[in-house]
RNA sequence: GGGAGCAUAGCUCAGCUGGGAGAGCAUCUGCCUUACAAGCAGGGGGUCAUAGGUUCGAGCCCUAUUGUUCCCACCA
């Protein structure tokens, strides 16, 4: 199959990922004879579509996987999406809004139609542009964490923990989003920084005179205040604690209690106590026994306890009651405030502290194990820094609210019979109440925490509850690979399932990725619509140029910028890859191509197979260590410099001469060089890859199937490689003295070489002739059998010659060796320093001191010589 | 308030257990050499943030400082 002249992804990629998913290759089976090695997929959310921080952590996963899989594993790459339960919903209450809908127009049935059109539609979206990309999932068990599976696994969990003691539901104080209109858990509240104003007011004191001042941020709750807090050392106000204090405009009477929680320096050292709407006031509040008053509804206004301001939004509310306050002379004074105010991770709305009944995860029993764990390196992150930022959040770790006042998700398994108020926790729907017998359930209303079905991805997917098959040889996964944002979501909470509900851990190592920035370092976003979009740069340039452009010399753990250049480095790469493949191939053409054991290798040929080897020995290391950007990099450099800068030129004296024999050895380790490359690229770039494959003569298997190289003990070529080392060396010398001296490259020049091993040099002149453009190659013991001027080099290993006369400009010349003699004095001078420090001598390795010793001699040599030079030049 | 990362060439970043500073891009010079001008060859460019310390020897280890990015906490 011979090969276009151009490199053009568009027309094969789809293909070529037609022809694997339909002949099955992705798919990973249950093998005794082989090891698993399994990785989830990080669900992407239904809600969108395909951006580069997918992009990114698919194509690791990918490259791990295919890694793997040729390597013999049995590589599971276990595919699927997330319902999102939130942000699902959030997307989809806008769309009906721009259809002048609400929810409750539509009722719950007719919203979860919604809903799950939605999901057919986007979901399936987001798995075409997965495919795209080039992710070998296995796609036979797609799964979605609300599918039948995941949704037994998720009632299963709930009835244990809550028979454990593990789940409860109670009166708290929980974060509360008035647009969703739901409760929030801890990790999904957003702060941000915001300009507000504290105010002071007055609390006149009942049964005598004067004023208590309170400051506060949010004067609307004061209706809700059911004490003021002064900090018991404050000796201000000892003398007001146990008195009462009459709320302004309410009029209502509230206790001064004391409490260490008030800090004495911030605004009056009085606080006004709101236990209904502030997460610590509501703790001073269970300690004194103070009684919670809602005031503001679940919408965000206030209800109807506030008297007149019924039915007012909280910040309007607000002004109106600083109004009154300023009338009513209870306002002492305005401070301007620079504080942080929580919002809704998805609608963006600020969140309203509100006491609610909800469904909580116990979490102090689930968190001790998770942190051992860690703690222990049975699970590793990569890097290690971000088990520190794990052991933070999980040693501090509060109770998870789980229940969520939305109605896309887990539906809650607790049920309530209306006659006797029984609550029934069952996996099975209840129909009929266990206590009395009535038929008149209900099922709990809320849904829940979209992260409560993702924690328990790892094992849900692979079948748990039942123990099956692919529990048993898949479970624990390998490694996860994700980004560092959602550390707290995600990878905590499947770490305490996986212990709790598998008694295992749920993988062995988590390979934490950074966020792909914009080429300015900012975070891309809709807002600031800087986003790249990776289905385009697919489109435009090819799945394979965006997998390069995301993981050549990226670190794991640290944020990437992405930019047109890198784009255009990964093209330039294919369009190499393709352009070098096309060379070897085009040789290759009705030749018949030997194996490689039968070749009669020259000096070159043994280069680049000893080059490959290490490259392979390099490779491997570095993707097993996860480190894919450093073994990206390694390949790109042997790939362009080494294979194509070198070994390919050096091939062509031999290809496009007249041995016969060497010709079809030569070509027989290009192809096989050739297809060695194909296999440690293909991991990171598969498509171009197995195109290019198909091309190779003698191929049967998909590369995507072939075995990954190995390292090979056989190829020790140590000496031919010292040999083509040495030419390399004469070859760019010639160069440079051409460049400096400003004669064309094209002009021909006779070399004089001093040399003990002139008869290798001489074997390989024709490299020399060909790639430095030399004439004839001669042999001196002496720069004094030269009858001419010459410029002179002294290399490791030979002193070469170049007769002056044959080159034009002097002066450049003289300019040329007086720099080097400079280098050359520098370099003594650095060996001479070292070598006369006693302590060096004394305590550096022995070894060391002797190459030292080496250098200070060759360049004292140099320096000689180079003076010579000079002279000689200067007569 | 607590914690983490980063600071190396004009830009983006590598740099292993401490032993002569690297890549890509950009720039300059010369080349359309029959795989590739999306290319080839050659060059220039760095007080490794600052100040101390450990060491025979520090980009790398320790301490402090400065700048910068981020995470957590959330004192009304």
């Amino acid at each position: 199959m011979e090969m276009e002249k151009t490199y053009n992804p568009s027309s094969f990629e789809k293909e070529i990922y037609e022809e694997w998913e339909s002949k099955g290759y992705f798919r990973a089976e249950v093998d005794a004879n082989k090891l698993p090695f399994t990785i989830v997929i990080p669900p992407p959310n239904i809600t969108g579509q395909l951006h580069m921080g997918h992009a990114l952590d698919e194509t690791l996963q990918d490259t791990l996987i295919r890694f793997k899989r040729m390597q013999g594993y049995s590589a599971l790459w276990l595919p699927g999406t997330d319902h999102a339960s939130i942000a699902t919903e959030v997307k989809i209450v806008e769309q009906m809004q721009k259809e002048g809908l609400t929810k409750k127009d539509i009722g719950r049935e007719g919203f979860l139609e919604r809903a799950w059109a939605w999901k057919e539609k986007y979901g399936g979206r987001i798995i075409e542009q997965l495919k795209t990309l080039g992710s070998s999932c296995d796609w036979s068990r797609l799964a979605f964490t609300m599918d039948e599976k995941c949704s037994k696994a998720v009632k299963e969990v709930f009835v244990n923990l809550y028979e454990k003691g593990l789940i409860y539901r109670g009166d708290r104080i929980i974060n509360w989003c008035p647009d969703c209109k739901t409760a929030l858990s801890d990790a999904e509240v957003d702060y941000v920084e915001e300009d507000s104003s504290l105010w002071y007011i007055k609390y006149p004191v009942k049964d005598g005179d004067g004023y208590l001042t309170v400051a506060t941020s949010r004067p609307e709750t004061m209706f809700g205040d059911t004490a003021v807090a002064v900090n018991p050392r404050d000796e201000r106000y000892a003398n007001l604690i146990g008195k009462t204090l009459i709320l302004p405009i309410v009029n209502k009477e509230i206790p001064v209690i004391s409490d260490e929680y008030v800090e004495l320096e911030f605004g009056t050292g009085a606080v006004k106590i709101t236990p209904a709407h502030d997460p610590n006031d509501f703790e001073v509040g269970l300690r004194h026994n103070l009684p919670v008053i809602k005031v503001i509804n679940d919408d965000g206004t206030m209800n109807d306890y506030t008297g007149k301001f019924n039915g007012l939004d909280a910040l309007a509310c607000r002004e109106k009651v600083v109004e009154e306050l300023k009338l009513i002379g209870a306002l002492d004074k305005i401070e301007p405030l620079h504080h942080n105010v929580g919002h809704c991770y998805r609608c963006k709305h600020t969140v309203e502290p509100i006491v609610s009944k909800q469904w909580f995860v116990k979490m102090q029993p689930l968190a001790d194990p998770a942190i051992k764990v860690v703690r222990n390196k049975s699970v590793k992150f990569i890097p290690d820094r971000f088990s520190k930022i794990y052991f933070n959040w999980m040693e501090n770790i509060k109770d998870w609210c789980i229940s969520r006042q939305l109605w896309w998700g887990h539906r809650i398994p607790a049920y309530y019979c209306q006659d006797c108020g029984e609550m029934i926790i069952s996996k099975e729907e209840v129909k009929v109440c266990t206590k009395c017998a009535s038929k008149n359930i209900k099922q709990d209303e809320d849904v829940l925490d979209t992260w409560f079905s993702s924690a328990l991805w790892p094992f849900s997917t692979l079948g748990y509850p039942e123990i099956t098959e692919d529990l048993k040889y898949f479970y624990p996964t390998d490694v996860l690979v994700t980004g560092y944002d959602i550390i707290f979501f995600w990878v905590a909470r499947m770490i305490f399932s996986g212990l709790e509900h598998m008694n295992r851990i749920p993988f062995k190592e988590v390979l934490i990725h950074g966020l792909v920035r914009d080429a300015e370092g900012r975070k891309m976003s809709k807002s600031l619509g800087n986003g790249i979009d990776p289905t385009e740069i697919i489109a435009k340039y090819g799945a394979d140029t965006l997998r390069f452009s995301l993981i050549n010399g990226v670190a794991a753990g640290s944020d990437m910028r992405f930019s047109d250049e890198k784009v255009e480095g990964a093209k330039n790469f294919m369009n190499k890859v393709w352009n070098a493949s096309r060379f070897v191939l085009l040789n290759a053409e009705d030749k018949n191509i030997r194996d490689i054991k039968d070749c009669k290798l020259d000096s070159a040929d043994k280069w680049i197979l000893l080059k490959l080897n290490k490259i392979i020995k390099d490779v491997t290391i570095n993707m097993e260590k996860y480190e894919m950007g450093v073994a990206l990099a390694n390949l790109y450099d042997f790939v362009w410099n080494d294979f194509c800068d070198w070994y390919i030129e050096l091939t062509k004296p031999v290809l496009y001469g007249e041995d016969n024999n060497k010709r079809e050895s030569t070509i027989s380790v290009l192809v096989y060089v050739l297809g060695e490359i194909l296999k440690l690229l293909h991991p990171f770039i598969p498509f171009v890859t197995e195109k290019i494959y198909k091309s190779m003569p003698n191929v049967k298997e998909p590369l995507m199937l072939a075995c990954y190289p190995r390292y090979n003990t056989k190829f020790n070529y140590t000496a031919s490689f010292n040999e083509i080392e040495l030419i390399k060396e004469i070859i760019k010398c010639i160069r440079n003295i051409k460049a400096k001296t400003g004669a064309a490259p094209s002009k021909k020049v006779n070399l004089y070489v001093k040399s003990e091993k002139f008869r290798v040099i001489n074997k390989n002149s024709v490299y020399i002739c060909k790639l430095a453009g030399v004439d004839n190659v001669y042999s001196v013991k002496d720069k004094a059998e030269i009858n001419e001027k010459v410029i002179s080099q002294v290399l490791d290993g030979a002193e070469i010659f170049v007769p002056l006369g044959e080159l034009v400009d002097f002066e450049q010349e003289l300019i040329r060796l007086k720099k080097e003699l400079l280098t050359a004095e520098n370099e003594v001078k650095r060996a001479s320093g070292k070598l006369s420090n006693s302590g060096f001598l004394e305590k550096a390795p022995k070894a060391l001191v002797d190459a030292e010793r080496e250098k200070r001699d060759k360049y004292l040599t140099i320096v000689e010589k180079i003076k010579n030079q000079i002279k000689e030049l200067e007569n």
